[in-house]
DNA sequence: CGCAGTCTTGAGCCGTCTCAATCCATGTGG
DNA sequence: CCACATGGATTGAGACGGCTCAAGACTGCG
């Protein structure tokens, strides 16, 4: 895919996009806030393995969502920002831990309510549909970055793609930290470090500090995601 | 992927994955073939970009679905077996082509009638969202392959996750080329040959011929695959 | 000021990709 | 029945790039 897809999540109220969280956010309107909720930097809203009680939603902060392999590894499976969802995708238990990168405000309704509801609220039966359909696209898509081959590549298509859902400005706010990305792309930590410092002494990014960048050359960043 | 913050329970890579497809298949006893249906090994069910008019429930034979990517290498994204939907998980148009890699006997329902019907048929519109669920889940299994490191890794995944697929029994009849398997991990045609070819002189698995394997020591593909 | 965590950078190793040749199974035509 | 063509699969040699090991720099905080 030649692109990514543009995000599901939208920063603004919704548009007649195919797979439209409208009627998820309306729901989502009057409920209440998560217990726990600002959450702390590195607190967890949920644990892999946890049974699935509840879906949030995030109003403000960034959220990592990730695995704990048998070896050890963790994988990250995705960074989340405010009007994600979280927990619509899960079977029975959770299968990734969600942890706070930021101070995080969500909301939380009951997944059994959810489901209750969607037994007779037919347009929210077919929102679920939809957001799980837009989580799978969003998989889909994570696969075919840790498909790339060069670390190049991934790193040029995680900024461009982290970039434009933080709205497509040329600066960004990075939430998480090397290691985080580095799990994400599957890739080590220091590979992502050089990665950053070659796009910034090629002038295509600049690095005003680790946890912001400026994308320079749009064009050739797209570019070296081929 | 390096050490862990804090490892806070075993990690547990598989879960028993809730696949309630009974709804679905309840709604396509009663549907027609496939248009088209018998298809012929290499045959297209759908290309991507096409628009998404039918959902497809595969009675028998083998079907991969991959995208082409910008750079012109090919991303296989899945396998799928008889019993299995295609088109559920789609978006407006089809982000995969799905190829016949036998011949195929598949069922076809058009998506807007299912569509139509889920909005007075709950059961139907919670079967699919579980089944969209379930795309996810498969599809976030799939990252976590890419993500591994190791070709040996990647390998014994695909065949332990197909061979419990096919149903756990010791033989596995291949369906796809080593392209295809490669496409689908990541890897080179080169590389997977070799894996495997070392696989058997380590005396892990028995290739009878290119396409038929034989899986002598579970154990350990299940230790390697980690 | 020192500590701890994060990030950067260097040197060398190892595994996968690339390029290339060969093998094998199948099918076709003489 | 065999020679040949074809496409998939295997295998080898070498290059390249990311991982490992290791050291040092930077930041925030007590």
């Amino acid at each position: 895919m030649t692109a990514l897809r543009k995000p599901t999540f939208a920063p603004m109220p919704c548009e007649p996009r195919p797979s439209c969280d409208c009627e998820l956010s309306r729901v989502f309107q009057t409920a209440p806030a998560a217990p726990h909720s600002p959450f702390s930097p590195g607190q967890a809203l949920f644990r892999q393995g946890d049974p699935v009680r509840q879906v949030f939603r995030i109003q403000s902060g960034a959220v990592v969502s990730y695995s704990l392999l048998s070896d050890g590894r963790r994988q990250v499976t995705g960074f989340h920002l405010p009007g994600g969802f979280l927990g619509l995708e899960a079977g029975v238990s959770h299968a990734t831990t969600a942890e706070a990168l930021t101070t995080v405000e969500a909301q939380a309704l009951d997944r059994s309510d959810l489901a209750l509801r969607a037994t007779t609220d037919n347009a929210l039966a077919r929102a679920l549909w939809q957001a799980s359909v837009g989580a799978f696209q969003r998989s889909e898509d994570h696969a075919l970055i840790l498909a790339r081959q060069g670390a190049t590549e991934r790193v040029a298509a995680f900024l461009l793609d982290f970039n434009e859902r933080l709205g497509g400005g040329d600066v960004m706010d990075l939430p998480m930290t090397r290691q985080d990305i580095a799990d994400y792309l599957g890739l080590t930590i220091h590979t992502v470090s050089r990665t950053l410092s070659q796009l910034q002494s090629d002038g295509v990014i600049e690095a005003k500090s680790t946890r912001h960048v400026r994308l320079l050359r749009r064009t050739r960043l797209e570019w070296m995601r081929a």
